[in-house]
DNA sequence: CGCACCAAGTTGTATTATGCAACCAGAAGA
DNA sequence: TCTTCTGGTTGCATAATACAACTTGGTGCG
């Protein structure tokens, strides 16, 4: 029944998710899980307002504003006034933002393919298929849950 | 290549594990998104030492104890004491418990199920199935990620 | 123009989840 | 018995977060 697969789905993803937090505090003292996933927004799509981040991630916009802060003061975000609209910030990463950013994606994605390893390449395949077909419908809908 | 896919794989999970975070808080006033998924553990296997959770969820026992806790003062949870091992408390959901976990479960069901509506029955049995895979192996294993 | 309202961010405050370390109680083995 | 191990709890500190009040800049309408 479909009722059981969707209920597995959603329960391992929540473990997915405790795990995913659990480890994102070994992979860069400077990063956390969060501040990791927010620079490497940045990296795909430069100038982003924190607003943007914020409905994106479904986090209210003070928390943002707290973790550009840290993002800034170590020295991986850049904020820039937008001419455009003073109100506005336009977030950048810095070239170190850009490095650490790397290194850390190095390190998980490491850790994620130890995990792997024995799995058939098919599988795999199939696996990050699904992975991407769910998160989009997510990621581009009505940006609830 | 292998490599794309693991990419693949460690970015959409990481992008799930954001969302879920956000969204953790809206489902039941009374169920924290940690709170259920343990529920939910509980309901499938009763009679689960809390290290066991703390484990397959890569929590600290001590989280998890007050996690139970909770959920006992709420009586949505049993404690019982193993008559092999007195240390031991065999967790069992109570009546009340299923039947709010009934509850949660239709309303996140239904969120799940929308991203996941136009999905072939096989798709999602394989999906489950990988996630599964993939859990099991870190909770299994070395304890690391 | 000038005033009312909206939008982006920041900061104060409270809550909650969490980890770590210290601890207690029961079990297991020498 | 004494030591060590394991399951669990509690004290303490920290980090992430939401919400609300506030500041500053933009927009629209009279």
């Amino acid at each position: 029944m479909t009722e059981a697969a969707v209920e597995t789905i959603q329960r391992e993803m929540t473990a997915f998710a405790r795990r995913a937090r659990a480890s994102a505090g070994r992979m860069h003292p400077e990063l956390s899980l969060v501040s990791y996933t927010l620079l490497g927004h940045l990296e795909e799509s430069g100038g982003l307002r924190a607003t943007d981040l914020a409905a994106h991630y479904a986090l209210d916009k003070s928390t943002v504003s707290r973790q550009v802060t840290t993002l800034e003061r170590a020295g991986l975000v850049e904020r820039r006034r937008d001419p455009e609209d003073h109100r506005v910030q336009l977030l950048h990463l810095t070239e170190a933002g850009r490095r650490i950013l790397a290194q850390v994606s190095v390190r998980r994605r490491a850790a994620v393919q130890e995990r792997l390893v024995d799995w058939a390449q098919e599988d795999l395949e199939r696996f990050a298929a699904y992975l991407v077909r769910y998160n989009a419908r997510s990621g581009a809908g009505t940006e609830d849950d």
